[in-house]
DNA sequence: GTTATTTCCCTGTTCGGACAGCTAACGATG
DNA sequence: CATCGTTAGCTGTCCGAACAGGGAAATAAC
């Protein structure tokens, strides 16, 4: 997995403002959902990394923690993943030792993937970093307004589940 | 640039359901982000692969058009890129035959980045893409739930980037 | 003018994500 | 048993994204 790089000194930063420019009728919902997403996905990122992971391999090992070992292609599914990515990401936890392959019994074309006992010590890292996400996420919203923004959430991706 | 591939036949597909396992307290706002962000991005790609382009292209491509040929770290810095992203970005975009490099004539550093006339053909098509990407995404909401969603997705970008 | 600093762009590398193609193994059917 | 279709997993490829490092030019400081 290589460790991901430590911070250089300047956190990711802000990046930049507006991706909308002056006046245009570009998708308003649309572009805020992209806005916010990177913005989410780079304090994930920042916050993770001090964790020795990148973006996407902790929700791999919560997983592993929450229902045990279980077969890769089980993992795929359940993580809506692609089976390449999958392949690629089992590999980077087992070199570091997060994770180990064992053949399955029953099926010789299978791998059961199961968390390391040396991985447990992550564990409260990761729900940590998730508990830090979501607050800054939502901080500062009242208890109504966070309700609100899941309802807004999930009809938004009730609908793009539709046409996806 | 290399166009996209075709669909294979089967678009992207709702990958998977529920990433947050039976009753776990995990971040629910976080995670719906992270849902309807995932969703967002494989409409988008979808749509964009008809059109020859990659996420990410549309954008820069569409700046262009709005606000004319810039230099590179002009871009870079409206559109929040990585100068190497949008090294690359650029260099497939030229390959494509969209857009044009041409040495700033005031800082031999520097590289105005054009839009090609041939590109022109690809804003209309950009467009009406943006338009059914927020359609899709808001569709079945009244005026007024699409004001909440806007309000929602802009409180949490705020939030986001004081933290970033 | 010379030196130090900053800016601009490029390349190399690693990651997640997605698609195509391949092999080994499983299952079912004839 | 032999054949056929499916499933599981791996590898190659291409993309966006992010970081590191380097070289060239512009700018500031001396």
């Amino acid at each position: 997995m290589t460790t991901p790089r430590p911070p250089s000194g300047k956190e990711p930063g802000p990046t930049a403002g507006p991706v909308c420019p002056a006046g245009l009728r570009c998708g308003p919902v649309s572009h805020a959902i992209t806005r916010v997403a990177r913005l989410h996905r780079m304090l994930e990122g920042s916050l993770l990394r001090r964790a020795g992971l990148h973006p996407g391999q902790e929700a791999l090992m919560m997983h592993l923690w929450e229902t045990g070992a279980q077969r890769q292609s089980e993992l795929t599914a359940l993580l809506g993943s692609d089976s390449a990515t999958m392949t690629r990401a089992v590999q980077r936890l087992e070199r570091a030792g997060f994770v180990r392959r064992v053949p399955c019994p029953t099926d010789r074309r299978g791998v059961i993937i199961e968390p390391t006992a040396a991985s447990q010590a992550l564990r409260q890292e990761i729900e940590e970093i998730w508990w830090q996400l979501e607050e800054a996420t939502v901080s500062g919203l009242t208890e109504e307004e966070r309700a609100t923004a899941l309802r807004v959430l999930d009809r938004l991706e009730a609908n793009l589940a539709n046409r996806a």
